[in-house]
DNA sequence: TTGACATGCAGGTAAATACCTGCATATTGT
DNA sequence: ACAATATGCAGGTATTTACCTGCATGTCAA
C-alpha cells in the first residue's frame, strides 16, 4: 500500500472517531463504560432513555470508530472500551495546537500593530 | 448560577466543540490556521473547494464553539485559532481514558475467566 | 422442552446538516 | 466617484442522522 493510501486511511478512521464522538448519547455510552468496563447492553440501555434498539446503533458506529470493542458471552454481549483512538485525537490535534499556545497572541499583537502603522 | 446549570452549560460547550470537530472541513480550516493564524475568508477559501458562502458556515460553527475568533480590518476577517476548548476536551476525554488504560484488559481477562468457571 | 430473556435485523419518519445560488452591503485603490 | 474586492444575508435542496416499531433468532433455566 503507497503512503498516501495509508494517510486516507487514517484520516478515515479519524473522521469515523470525531464523528463518533459527536453525538452526547455516544460519549455517555462511552462514560459508563469507564465506570464499568464489560457492561451488557441492557445494562447500558437502562441509563440512556431511548429505545434498545437505538442503543444497539449507536455501539455499532463506536465500534466502527474502534472505540469499543464487544464480546459474547451466552445470550449477552458484554462491552469494553479501547482508549487508543482516543489517545490518537490527542496527538493529532490537542499536542499540536498546545504547542503553538503561547505563540497567538503574539501573533494576533504584531499582525495587527504591523498592517496599520 | 446553581452548580447543575453551570455543569450542563459545560455539557452544551462540550458538545458544540465536539460537534464542530465532527466536520472535516472544519478541522482542515483548523489546520489551515495552525499554519498560519490570522488568515482572511477568501484565503481559507482557497484551500477548500466549496463556495465562500459554504465556508462561511463552517467558521460560524467553528466561532460558536470558541474553536476561534474573529478580527475585522478593513473589508477583511481575520481568523485566529483558540486552542483552549481543545485543551478541555483533553482534560475532560484523553486523560481519564488514559489512567483507566492499564486496568482494562485486566479487566476483560478476570471478567471473563470469572463467569465461566 | 418450553417460556422467559438478550440480542439481531428490516424498514420507516422527522429533524439536522452541508451544500448551493442570488443578491445586498461595505471598503479600498485609481 | 466608481470599479473591483471582501464579506454578509436569505432562502432552497439533497443527504445524513437519530430516532422509532415490528418481527426474527438464539440462549438459558425450570
Amino acid at each position: 500500500m503507497k503512503d498516501e493510501d495509508l494517510a486516507k486511511d487514517a484520516g478515515k478512521n479519524e473522521d469515523k472517531v470525531f464523528k463518533a464522538l459527536a453525538d452526547p448519547s455516544r460519549r455517555k455510552l462511552l462514560d459508563l463504560l469507564c465506570e464499568e468496563n464489560g457492561q451488557t447492553l441492557n445494562q447500558l440501555c437502562e441509563h440512556l432513555n431511548m429505545a434498545r434498539q437505538s442503543t444497539t446503533q449507536h455501539i455499532a458506529i463506536l465500534e466502527a470508530a474502534n472505540l469499543l470493542s464487544t464480546v459474547r458471552r451466552g445470550r449477552e454481549k458484554l462491552h469494553f472500551i479501547n482508549p487508543v483512538p482516543l489517545h490518537a485525537v490527542y496527538e493529532r490535534w490537542v499536542r499540536k495546537f498546545e504547542q503553538q499556545r503561547l505563540g497567538l497572541l503574539h501573533d494576533l499583537k504584531t499582525r495587527l500593530e504591523g498592517e496599520e502603522p
